[in-house]
DNA sequence: CTGTTAGCGCCTTCAA
DNA sequence: TTGAAGGCGCTAACAG
């Protein structure tokens, strides 16, 4: 609103009476400068208003302060949390974070890369979508900024990452059923070619087995990971004439869908039927009964990548340039107990 | 991860052995380039992979491309609805977001606007936090670039706006829960001090008074927006000896806690109490039975808040250069029926 | 139609 | 301790 352009630093310079240098150095706290000269160029800025220009100072610098954040499904209320804890860590040290959401489709994720680029953006975390795993990482690995990839790893690719132990996470399911005594246990799993899906399947498979119990592969469902497909796959399980006691979602759409058939069907939770979830979902502690879960470290990942990502911008211009490998870290989930699951002899 | 500093335009200038004005005439399509050069420079600038460095261009043209999106709270579904909405047309229109999250937090946000005027962007789109209403606004009106406030106005400030018609938003609830025979309505309608809960409620009151229907004060429940004060609320409302027939909830967190008020007494909706809330809260299709719901048409607000904002941006560098006063769009919000509200007859 | 050139605002030598 | 000057990559005005 307020009128014309800006200040530039050499009006600044010469509200003060000083040399534009002499500006750049106060302003900056780089160099040596006069208590006396000091005074009069802070005040000088600020009667200005004057506020430095990022673009100028990028061009001359090589560095732009900003991260681009490129997120698979911004309406993933996990992803979500991950990109609030991103924005606030990032801002406090100092960056600006540029936002694209790809939708879970490769062509606006590989746009958003080359606009990312083209804004020089000093790093990137990215949580790839789904379809790029299949050969289309190409622009990712091609990246010429340090990036992070989150949540999703893909394999082959040399990028640090940081992601959900989902092996563990499909244990610590596993336990918390077995220790409730049941033995009947379904797992509604998404896609199969998914690896978090396979992960969190393996790590409930094993967790099972290390008590001796195998899963009846017809209580696995495999399809995808919309919410129609949880529904669909709900209802063949609860159409069984032995009916799993119990039911482990992997992914929070499809537990959504199952939660839908549940009502439909009218059976009751923990009583009829124990579930168990993924994720700390939003309303987690509203449906009745609250929804057991095992989430995901969101905060702790968020952290992770940022610290990861900021070390290897600060390492070198570019990503591997420090010699340094890449990292790979796992971060581990934690059981959330409400009233979804009950021990297996409460039920008749 | 790619070696080296990235291509310039001098060296697609040198590989396709033109000059550099050549080179940016043909990438821009501004001015004339004769086929075989444009031909020769293409394919140079693509074997070279060259990305336009915006900075550089920035500093040369005055324009950014990046518009700054100032959200009060990021954890709040309707905001991240808008949020979505407006990168995915941004991001259309050629524009990159950058994302600021002030949480309900003035100094969060004073600083992220200083940031976006460093960052020079073209123009921002602001949520303001709540407690910048009294007299905080000084950093908005002073703000040199272009900036539509949307959800929440800021009065007297000259800054286009965004809203949900609340006046209408609150009239709608009213025809639907009279409609069905309520009398004894009841309101949990946050902090009085918030414009947007004294509209909703006016346009409540208002609906009923057009039906010769007068709300009874006691059942106006007034303290903040929290989700707890929601839980409260609901406590002493349910705890009357003549129970309000319906509740009005006007924002999501206060649904939150009369839902959560409701399960502990074992009350039954529809029957025992009719429900109605605001916005398409994404677990409102979860909740047995479904919320009913007043929504604000968060893609139209995007829209038009994004149309408004480049408008404002080609009109001119400040925003009210051109001449045109500022404008203030009010939405239209509506009604979703779902299972929560009934007719009173059907309570006893 | 194509090339040359002057800055945009800033930081950083280098010289005083 | 302070000032002068060059140049980051690009676009637009001007010259050929």
């Amino acid at each position: 609103m307020s009128a014309g352009p800006l200040p530039t630093i050499r009006e600044v310079a010469q509200l003060a009476g000083v040399s534009v240098a002499t500006v750049s150095k106060t302003l900056n706290r780089t160099g040596k400068v006069s208590e006396g000269l000091r005074e009069r160029v802070t005040v000088a800025a600020q009667k200005l208003g004057y506020a430095p220009h990022a673009s100028a100072r990028s061009l001359r610098s090589g560095a732009t302060r900003i991260l681009g954040l490129l997120v698979a499904d911004l309406a993933n209320p996990y992803f979500l949390k991950l990109v609030e804890n991103i924005e606030r860590l990032s801002s406090a040290a100092g960056y600006s974070v540029i936002l694209c959401n790809s939708a879970e489709d490769p062509e606006r994720e590989e746009r958003h890369l080359g606009m990312l680029l083209s804004q020089r953006a000093d790093g990137a975390i990215v949580i790839p979508t789904r379809r790029s795993w299949n050969g289309r990482m190409a622009a990712l690995s091609g990246l010429p900024v340090p990036g992070v990839l989150v949540d999703r790893r893909i394999e082959g690719l040399d990028l640090d990452s940081v992601t959900t132990d989902n092996l563990m996470l499909g244990r610590l399911a596993a336990e918390h059923l077995d220790g409730l005594g049941h033995r009947r246990v379904a797992v509604i799993m998404g896609s199969p070619e998914h690896q978090i899906a396979r992960h969190r399947l393996d790590g409930f498979r094993a967790g099972f087995a290390a008590r001796g119990v195998t899963l009846e592969e017809r209580l696995i469902q495999k399809d995808n990971f919309s919410e129609e497909a949880g529904h669909a796959a709900a209802l063949r399980l609860l159409s069984f004439s032995e009916r799993p006691t119990a039911i482990f979602a992997t992914n929070n759409h499809l537990a959504l869908g199952l939660l839908r058939a549940i009502g439909e069907q009218g059976i009751s939770v923990p009583e009829d039927l124990s579930v168990i979830a993924v994720d700390e979902l939003p309303w987690a502690g509203l449906v009745r009964p609250g929804m057991t879960v095992v989430t995901q470290p969101s905060e702790a990942i968020a952290e992770m990548a940022v610290s990861t990502l900021l070390e290897r911008i600060s390492g070198g211009r570019s990503s591997l340039k420090n010699g340094r490998d890449t990292v790979s870290v796992q971060l581990q989930p934690a059981l959330v107990v409400r009233g979804s699951t009950a021990a297996i002899r409460s039920r008749r």
